[in-house]
DNA sequence: TACTAAAGTTAGATCATCCTAACATCCATC
DNA sequence: GATGGATGTTAGGATGATCTAACTTTAGTA
């Protein structure tokens, strides 16, 4: 049985070498960073976790999960996205308030539980952010790859994730009404500062690159 | 904010020494057997805890709760009884399977959590096992008082609660499909050896007195 | 190639939570 | 009122998780 801590840092560990992120390899200081610890405490760490073989790497070499530990990860993530999506289809939850509170539930240690929350909300591909939820036989649903920013002039999509999750920026989202499924047609692109025009639901408005960079759509 | 061990220690205080169970004061072998610790290390965090006024005590005197520590306990019972009602209800676990979980459940911090799910539940007043969720504003829904064993020949009564929540017990129950809120009368006691026979939902049956003296009746 | 900054590791400390073994106090009984 | 067993406390130690400060290794750059 692990740890919460144990399962954070696995979980982190999965986030920092997801492939489809950029990153492939982690190293003591990402992790540290992530975490907001020091490296010489995850340091010690990560010499239990690779004892108890969820990690593995060599003395100043990078890090990576094993399979159990990845195994691991995976359904820590699972949980964590599952209770998201309760909180908010069930609680009524918005979407930026319900990570702190899935960071706790995520290390509920009951299968059943698990089953039976997914059983409950009917087998949900997504979580509220639009985040693929792990299925109990360790398949994920397909990530939206394309970004915002890079859907031609002219052209619609449907949202299907934000890429940034931090509340001020849901909150953005919110106040804009744009959502998980929500239709924009590109009108215009701003070649010098990558700004674009959009259309949302009969509303023109015009938002940063940043902004169109945080936006995953189909 | 309290650590889990912090908030069971608190938890055992309140029931241990509840007012409507037998005993008023609580020491620091009752808390170890109680909690499955040894009791140096309870003699530990009890230092630790007056230090934070959750609890007062003389030394080798009997412990309490102070108001505040009441008030954490009180909350954390809250909190376990509207979980293990959430898994009875929704997630249609049986009685037997619910404490488990809840013991994890009951330490989430997040107030909104809570009252959402209150709300979601209706705002019940008794647990899977009837026993009393506390309010939001403190107060208790009252007690059943009324064990089966103490219900005159002839007379019927209705289940309310459980005083003995082990596994064995509630699983025995399913089986004689006794609940909360099942109609019993009292056919015959026998003096030899406490035992009393029932009817229940024209069901003849005969139970000994342990088993009458673990069952609440209205 | 040599140097230096970044990255990673080690040593030594703290704090919470638990333990065992030994000691102190209390109280029911004689 | 003395006393032995129950109850409670202290001393000292282990482990997990964290820190700071100092040290080592790696790797990019001059
Ligand atoms: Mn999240
Ligand atoms: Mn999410
Ligand atoms: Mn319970
Ligand atoms: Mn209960």
């Amino acid at each position: 049985m692990l740890s919460n801590t144990e399962e954070n840092y696995l979980k982190a560990l999965l986030y920092l070498t997801a492939e489809d992120a950029g990153k492939k390899e982690a190293g003591t200081n990402d992790l540290a960073t992530h975490l907001g610890l020091k490296p010489a405490t995850v340091n010690d760490m990560l010499k239990r976790l690779k004892e108890k073989e969820y990690v593995s790497y060599k003395k100043y070499g990078k890090i990576s999960l094993t399979r159990s530990g990845k195994d691991i990860a995976m359904f820590v993530m699972r949980k964590h996205r599952l209770w998201e999506t309760f909180l908010c289809e069930v609680l009524e939850f918005s979407w930026d308030e319900v990570h702190e509170v899935a960071e706790q539930l995520e290390h509920i240690q009951s299968d059943k539980l698990t089953e039976r929350l997914d059983k409950f909300l009917n087998y949900p591909d997504y979580d509220p952010h639009g985040d693929p939820i792990p299925k109990s036989n360790g398949k994920m649903p397909p990530r939206a790859t394309t970004l915002l920013s890079s859907v031609a002039v002219q052209q619609s999509c449907t949202v299907a994730a934000v890429k940034d999750t931090s509340p001020v920026f849901l909150q953005y989202l919110e106040q804009l009404s744009i959502g998980i499924g929500t239709k924009i047609k590109v009108l215009e692109k701003i070649s010098f500062d990558g700004s674009m025009t959009l259309l949302v639901e009969k509303d023109k408005l015009t938002v940063s690159e940043k902004f169109a960079n945080s936006l995953l759509v189909d």
